[in-house]
DNA sequence: GATGAATGAGCCTTCATTCAT
DNA sequence: AATGAATGAAGGCTCATTCAT
């Protein structure tokens, strides 16, 4: 079996994402996670910290699954529209439950930097993601702003709709 | 003084708003209220209830701030963009606590349907708002998608860079 | 429409035996019986007071229905024996909920002077019509002990098996 | 000083037993017993919980003290008389509060089965009491249905008197 | 390195009752 | 005679965290 930490880790991986930060009380955790109340705070010194790992393995993880689902496209643009195609296969796989960032951001209060800079991070690397595909940086802004509301409406509607019409909008710009 | 369930209704449309949903307890509101636990629930039959109140409370005074502050301009072109500017204006007044309708969407487990309709109604509301501005249906929802990441992105980084680029981009759309 | 104290004891008649007395609160009372707070309290000083009314309403119901339903029989012994038949009808009737006297019996404090007079006269009432029944004093003391062990007997065990019993055994005493 | 489950034991076994189930609120035993709230929790997983808990505690407890009374015989017949005596020193020793089991049954709702069960099997094993007592099984029914109409009986009228017509009987019966 | 035991503060909700009109 | 408004106290339960070993 794997060592405590990393079902710690795995655990809170899931449960994060699907029942969101403060509806995951550590006492879930451990339980899942067949681990012991103590050796959870020697690796973890509050569930903020361990906030900001589970950000942190939910950014590699979720910037490897796009770039392998983008992968079987070859140019730029094809890419680009993939990506949108991408919340799409997330909605479908997560059952719609928006972007863990934002809803994290939602969760904590303002003054909380330390989990607010990891948010803000990611969100810089996605904005970046764009910049990388696109040269026109003010297109590659545009296309990320269609891209991060196509998550969040997408999210509220449990549907996909207004991921198709970011879609057809952006066949048109590019 | 006013009655028990104005006061509530005050506060709580105060503390949601700043501190979101779940981190105000019904105890901190019942206190700054100045009310009787059991005065309380005389008025909201649960804690979720009073959600709803706020979050039609909250729409109202949303829409009529918003109203009032594009009013100023006469022609749709110009309301729409003071309708950006209306976010500007939002953020300086709240220090950037974002949307309480989409805060509060990434507080609630997704089988919350009472909840959740009332926010997708709100915001089906505002993607009206833009239709009756823009007689192009298309145009309307990529106005709409760019208010909605506007609104995220400029509580993520605490700027409103990226609705000064939201503007950019819509002047040069219509 | 009946007066709002008819409706507060018809209501209560009906709550008290079904959900017993703790567990039926002055709320559910008032909400069912459609009456405002305060008035529930001009006509009960308090919930010990509604309690000390329903065991009244309690025995005549009870005493009324008992003596109906042996009215059948002629002689003083099948009066006897059908008296435990009530019990058997009676359980079908209300679903084994034992007798009302005995359950608030089990929910008051021992102090509570004025509930524990009530109880206690209904069942010297139960104990004397045994009395009125059979000549021989001890017999009907005998039997009146095994009434009352049928009746908590069959709510434990949801079945009329030691009422039976009970019969059985009557008719070799008698 | 003891375990903190052990004196929530403790005091639990004493405050059910003298104020009942529902007179008894998690607060007041934890108070007694000196140990935190969520220390309770670790234990018992709610307050039907602890009630089960309770339940068999009580009836070890009552089992142990009646087999050690009526130890002090030898003869089936005088263990048999002695056992009604053992509910008079109950009686005197606990201020005629009567039987623990069946004044929680007078408190749950009937459809609570988890408790439910615990009080039947308890009573099934007073009634297996009697039988190993006494070979002829009708007549071990018989007194079983005695002996509780006996606690019940002298607990509503704080009153031995009628446990003595019980003994008296059960002279003649046997 | 790992743990089980224990905690104080707080959660949302309901209780029986009294007030002013 | 009847009411709607308001209440303090308590209900059962869960939170993130720390302690001693």
């Amino acid at each position: 079996m794997s060592s405590p930490k990393e079902r710690i880790i795995a655990t809170t991986f899931e449960l994060f994402a699907r029942q969101g930060y403060n509806s995951t009380g550590i006492n879930q955790i451990v339980a899942e996670a067949n681990v012991a109340k103590a050796s959870f705070y020697q690796y973890f010194k509050s569930k903020e910290d361990l906030c900001v790992e589970f950000l942190n393995v939910r950014h590699e993880y979720w910037f490897n699954e796009l770039n392998s689902f983008v992968s079987k496209e070859k140019e730029s643009k094809s890419k680009l529209m993939s990506s949108f195609d991408f919340l799409i296969y997330m909605n479908q796989k997560e059952d719609f439950r928006g972007c863990s960032f934002l809803n994290i951001l939602s969760e904590i209060s303002s003054d909380n930097v330390k989990i607010l800079n990891v948010i803000q991070n990611h969100k810089k690397d996605v904005r970046n993601y764009f910049s990388q595909l696109i040269e026109n940086k003010d297109l590659a802004d545009h296309i990320y702003l269609l891209f991060e509301s196509s998550i969040i409406e997408s999210q509220l509607f449990r549907s996909n709709e207004l991921i198709e019409t970011s879609k057809k909008i952006i066949t048109q710009l590019i």
